[in-house]
DNA sequence: TATGAAAACCCGCCTGA
DNA sequence: TCAGGCGGGTTTTCATA
């Protein structure tokens, strides 16, 4: 996904060196502006010019550190389904979801359930226990899960 | 989901003070080791050094960029649950998914469906043509996907 | 784009538990 | 032995023009 192009996005688009020092952020996010300068022909002012643009155009929403899950001891992870009961906002979804450390991502989604949540947990066990919790809060109806087998890409 | 402990991982756990750089890493991974020491009453080499080690160790995977994939032109997105042909192992799915520039992220997972594949398309009208690949892939046997609304965490 | 001052980084060496 | 602090030479950042 980091090479092909999408559509014209909205405002204007980035150029290739854009592209070019963001792909190269993305696999080193501390580079300095420097040494990714090098790799696009341009002083380090410039990339960090250009970095600051993106930022402010929203593009670059930030910076952050990978972690592997796994060894910070979250080593079970599901996707469970969530159906809603009438009249259960996404707002009131979102407050639910929002108390569990556990849940690394929510979508709203199309099609029979309402809401699709990725949990993270630390074993079976602990994941049983928060599938229980969610499925008690009052918007929602019933759930189904999928527990991961294994990342394949991601 | 930072915040939480879960059950003592592999290895030596971290202890509060990893913690507490780590969880200022992914709110800045730019953040420089002094700023970073401020937090914790540490110098800025001992940060590093923490750092250092905890990269050594895989707990860090490094650092990296995180973009708006609406502004760079990714504006759907969906999951799409696969069904495999018997006999198609997990290795010969990723090898078809990897081909793929709009799989942002693919698991295998129990139950019904074999893998579960998050997709960033331009537009319905690209994602349907992606889902439409895939379903032709060797090892693929059918699909079924849903059109994500909103995201609401993660 | 260039320059220069301030800040951050990185390395070896030392201390103390 | 292992984690943390100190000193300094080098690199990077960042606001000038």
């Amino acid at each position: 996904m980091s090479t092909h192009r999408p559509t014209d996005p909205g405002g204007a688009p980035l150029d290739d060196t854009d592209r070019l020092l963001l792909e190269h952020l993305s696999k080193d996010g501390r580079a300095s502006y420097a040494e990714i300068g090098l790799l696009a022909n341009l002083s380090a002012t410039a990339v960090r010019r250009r970095i600051d643009r993106l930022r402010a155009r929203g593009v670059v929403r930030g910076f952050t550190v990978v972690l592997d899950p796994a060894l910070l001891g979250w080593r079970t992870e599901a996707f469970v389904e969530i159906y809603c009961r009438e009249r259960t906002s996404p707002e009131e979804l979102l407050a639910s979801l929002r108390q569990f450390p556990e849940v690394a991502a929510a979508w709203t989604v199309t099609g029979d359930p309402d809401a699709l949540v990725h949990l993270r947990a630390a074993d079976t066990r602990h994941l049983e226990a928060v599938i229980e919790r969610i499925r008690k809060e009052p918007g929602v109806q019933r759930s189904r899960s999928s527990v991961v087998l294994s990342r394949l890409i991601g």
